[in-house]
Parts: structure tokens; sequence; C-alpha cells
DNA sequence: TTGAAATATGAAAAACCATTCATATAATAT
DNA sequence: ATATTATATGAATGGTTTTTCATATTTCAA
């Protein structure tokens, strides 16, 4: 028999999975791929109303996949980690064969 | 600026996240992480009812993240790609740190 | 101190998904 | 043929999430 993972790490990777599976965010997460960017500069980069943009950026922000940093009237986001590109990498990979 | 994958790659990855993204499927792909099961064992590993599996099964099967094959009234389930354990380490990875 | 620009937020609408229940199909053994 | 076991399926339920719309907040410039 193979080893499930408890419960508790199950979730956690459900809802590291769930946050990452939105279109919107994805190309939010690409868009921070290379560095910083403002609020305004990712709703041109992704093509999304500015209110979504936002709204999704709180999502990522609560799970702590992007961190915040204020200058000013903008606000600057950025990954916080490298899974998340490493994430994005793998699943990429997979539906480019 | 850094560049977005094509809204249809961007589909096909929220696409494959969806699909990892349920705690019953993730813990389906693991019962299978170290060979074929057959419908009974992965209900029996997994702790859900019998029709919810098969209800994921055949969600996972349409994605082709899992293969089948008959062996009388027994079916037998297995992972169709490495892309699948790469993903879920990455997510384990993440969350278990 | 009014106005404009950047960002966030709350509530409503629309779409979606997991789960259960009951039942169907398919294969095998008696 | 019948009963039994293994698996699949359709419909209903309940819950959640994405998206939009309208509006609020914050910061700075004129």
């Amino acid at each position: 028999m193979p080893k499930i993972p408890s419960d508790r790490i199950i979730d956690k990777m459900e809802n590291m999975l769930n946050i990452a599976s939105d279109s919107t965010r994805l190309k939010i997460m690409y868009a921070l791929s290379d560095g910083e960017r403002n609020v305004s500069e990712i709703v041109e980069a992704v093509g999304a109303s500015q209110s979504l943009v936002s709204h999704q950026l709180t999502v990522l922000r609560k799970a702590n996949l992007v961190s915040t940093r204020k200058e000013g009237t903008r606000v600057y986001y950025s990954l916080s980690d490298e899974h998340v590109m490493k994430l994005l990498n793998v699943v990429f990979e997979h539906v480019t064969e």
C-alpha cells in the first residue's frame, strides 16, 4: 500500500493547488515572474478588470504566494517564493507536449 | 514585460491544476503513486464512497491523468505520466516547510 | 481643499463543483 | 437463469468561487 499524506497535508496541498488553478491568477503570477509590478501594470499585462485583478491579488496575498510593497499611491506585488514558478513550470511542461 | 503564455496554454494549465486541486483526487493519485490499483483498492485506500471515487476517477481519466486496464470485472487504474507525481512533489515540498 | 489617480472592498449575479443517493450495467459463478 | 460482485452513471443537493458593479479609501498635485 502506498502512503497517502495526512489529511492536514492533503488539505494544504489542495489549498495551494486551488489558488493556482485560476486563469486570472495564473496570468498574474506570470506577470510577476521576472520581478515586481504594480497593480496598474498587472492589470495591463493580464487584460482583466481592475477590480478582478485586485480581488485575485488579495487571494494570492492571503495565501502568501505574493508580497507587497507600497510606494506612494502605488502598490508593488512580487512572488514570495520560488516554489510558485517551479509549480508553474511543471504544469507548463505537462501541457506543452 | 514578462511573457504570459497564450490563452490556450493558460486554459490547459488551469484545467490540469483544477483537476489536481481536490482532496479526493489528490488521495487517489497518491494511492496510484507506486503502481496500478483497482477501484475497490482505491476506495479502501482513500476512504471515500465507491460512487465518489468512481466519479473522480472519471474526471482523472477524462483529463488523461490516469489510464485504465480491464481484467474481468475489475478495472485497474494507473497514473498515465510522470508529470503527475512531479507536480504533487513540488506542491508537497511547498506545504511541508 | 478640490480633484484626480491608484487601489481596495462589499454585495449581488452567474457559473461551477463535490458529494450523495439511487439505480444501472457488466462480468462471473452457481 | 439467478444471484452476486465490481464499477459506472444520472439527477439532485449544497456549497463555493469567479466576476461584475458600484463605491470607498488613500495619496498626491494643483
